[in-house]
DNA sequence: CCCGTTTACAGGTACGTTTCTGCAAGGTCA
DNA sequence: TGACCTTGCAGAAACGTACCTGTAAACGGG
């Protein structure tokens, strides 16, 4: 035992280690561990001091050191996708903002904490981290980083339908198809005889269902497909697409833009064109954003409801750390909601907002 | 030795350990770190060996071990006020997305994740994850969670000048005075007789800071003060104080909005009272929204650069964390950038939208 | 008074790395 | 040929915690 000559390191370096707190108190480890967290039989006297000796010493235990013991880090990766060198969706920037802040509220309320990381891996930050969980936005289709991620036994739950046979834990998302059918009925209701898309040329799914549910009721109600995609990541792009859309011949009377800037371009690109919202063209967009209640005129919105996203991927993905295996994926649909706002109100151009109309749910 | 006995359980968990990479590789566990680590002294035959049976077996070292081994975690705390319930706050919504978005990208790049964490603590979140460092948002005047980092030694770097005595590592600000004077100027020359300001109730530094600046410009003009405050972090009073500035019997021909909805709530108070922007009103507010080069009027913002402050202020941690200990804390002032648009244009109301903003920034 | 049981703690091992130290084998030079 | 250096690797000690396994002392019943 070289242990006696070694001269106490524990004071050394500037923070306490349990074993400084045992030496303080004059108990054991053992006793200090058990005291600080609530475990063994010890009587109530002994566990307040060792407390309190701990408090006062400034005791913090070692986050690694416990996450190395237990097995358990209380982190939950967070996945971004990237366009280029930054994280974050641009077109999606409310929707996000939204459904992480919520994410991150529901986390703390159980005691975890969100680690934000990019979907492609530039340096290996992902193996840099303990995770105990991930929460992935819109896998793409073969996504390498959930594949290893599950290949790892780590439970992943994902904002969006995992494209592909892409093997998640659990999963949650709006009826997209249902949104954008009940959005053009709405607007069939509203009188408009041909209806506008302004979509993206990615090929993340929503992109995908929007516009393929948009053809479908096209050829449903015998409409030609008026519609402009533009790269929506592009911040730009989407002004000279709303243009472009209004300045067709076949120019529609309605249009629903997929992507949150879409309503004031698009409002924009109406002024230049000399046409009336919503007498001229009726308007609705998809957005989280509070300017479309206070635009002139107020826009209606479908709001895709983030915060209800956000706290049920968390709850699926603690529940899946924590709780109780079920094998099969957990699959969750969350119901949009439609603001209805003067811009899509033909006939009575109230200013009073309708209340909510959620579309049938599936 | 009891080691002959145990049955190599290193095969039990799913994940491969080390000791198992060296097992396959027949060499030992030292040779395997130093072959994935680029360190030792060891022939490239041996490493291309010893990273190959890794890749082979998917061997993925344990961040928590390394963690308590290096004591470095490679995690860097972002800490969010919270108003309620909610992470984040309100009022500088696009101001903080813009900001963590810019300091997740700085960190990612130099090989560090961030963490978000809530400036109050309910569980005992912090001490749950291993930090190299944090950085705080506005941190309050004597701020327990910036305290106790502190004295754990951990360097710690805010966006926002600290309050009192706070001894942060380093911070990184704007001069909010000078922008808010700058501002003013800016109206005065368009021709604005009675500014108007629309602030907050809070405490906080920038509310503070830009309030008393605005005072004592009205002081040396000899102009009355005209201003209204609201509870910031609520969504609803905005609306209502725009519109209690402009029924004011002294009503002011220019405003300056210090949050960012204050634009849209002005302008549709504005409309209201059947005031043209700019003819009547001048309006000019504090955002980092895109949404006010496209209203009708487009608005003329002040910007924050919250990009460049997140990529400061993450630079400026991580340079603590690993670099030199400059003793000295370490203070950065990032000028704000006035976007003039017609809103606050009296003389020649161009209608010419100015061009939306490139990704790209300085 | 003795034995079984509970109480209140201490010892020691393992979690999976990194890294310091050691130690043969082979080469170089006087 | 012996002293000495370099190369190529292995052993083992930490890092700080949690928990399993002991084990004395106190206690109660017969």
């Amino acid at each position: 035992m070289s242990r006696a000559e070694t001269p106490r390191r524990g004071s050394r370096s500037g923070r306490a280690g349990i074993r400084d707190v045992a030496a303080a108190a004059g108990v054991s480890i053992t006793t200090v561990s058990d005291a600080l967290n609530g475990k063994g039989r010890l009587p109530d006297a002994t566990r307040r001091h060792v407390r309190e000796v701990a408090d006062r010493l400034g005791y913090r235990p070692s986050a690694a050191a416990r996450t190395l013991r237990t097995g358990k880090s209380g982190l939950i990766g967070l996945t971004v996708t990237t366009y280029g060198d930054e994280p974050f969706t641009f077109t999606e920037f409310a929707y996000f903002a939204e459904m992480a802040r919520a994410a991150t509220s529901a986390a703390l309320a159980r005691g975890y904490a969100l680690v934000i990381l990019p979907a492609t891996s530039r340096h290996d930050v992902w193996s840099n981290v303990a995770l105990d969980g991930t929460v992935v936005i819109d896998p793409s289709d073969q996504d390498p980083v959930v594949s290893e991620l599950v290949r790892q036994g780590l439970p992943v739950v994902s904002d969006g339908r995992p494209a592909g046979a892409l093997p998640v834990t659990a999963w949650v998302d709006n009826d997209h198809e249902a949104a954008v059918l009940g959005i053009l009925d709405h607007l069939a209701e509203a009188g408009a005889r041909r209806i506008g898309l302004l979509t993206g040329t990615t090929t993340d799914t929503y992109t995908h269902l929007s516009t393929s549910a948009y053809l479908r009721w096209c050829e449903r109600v015998g409409q030609d497909p008026v519609y402009e995609a533009y790269p929506a990541h592009d911040p730009c792009a989407g002004a000279v697409a709303a243009d472009r859309l209004l300045a067709r011949p076949d120019r529609p009377d309605a249009v629903y833009g997929l992507f949150d800037p879409n309503g004031t371009d698009l409002l924009a690109a109406a002024r230049r064109y000399g046409l009336r919202v919503p007498d001229d063209l009726l308007l609705v967009c998809c957005s989280e954003s509070a300017v479309y209640a206070a635009t002139e005129p107020p826009i209606t919105t479908l709001s895709l409801k983030p915060r209800r996203i956000g706290t049920a991927v968390v709850q699926l993905l603690i529940d899946a750390i924590e709780g109780v295996e079920s094998d099969q994926p957990v699959e969750q649909v969350i119901p949009t909601e439609l603001v209805v706002r003067t811009s899509s109100e033909r006939r009575s151009p109230r200013t009073t907002v309708s209340p909510p109309r959620s579309p049938e749910e599936g």
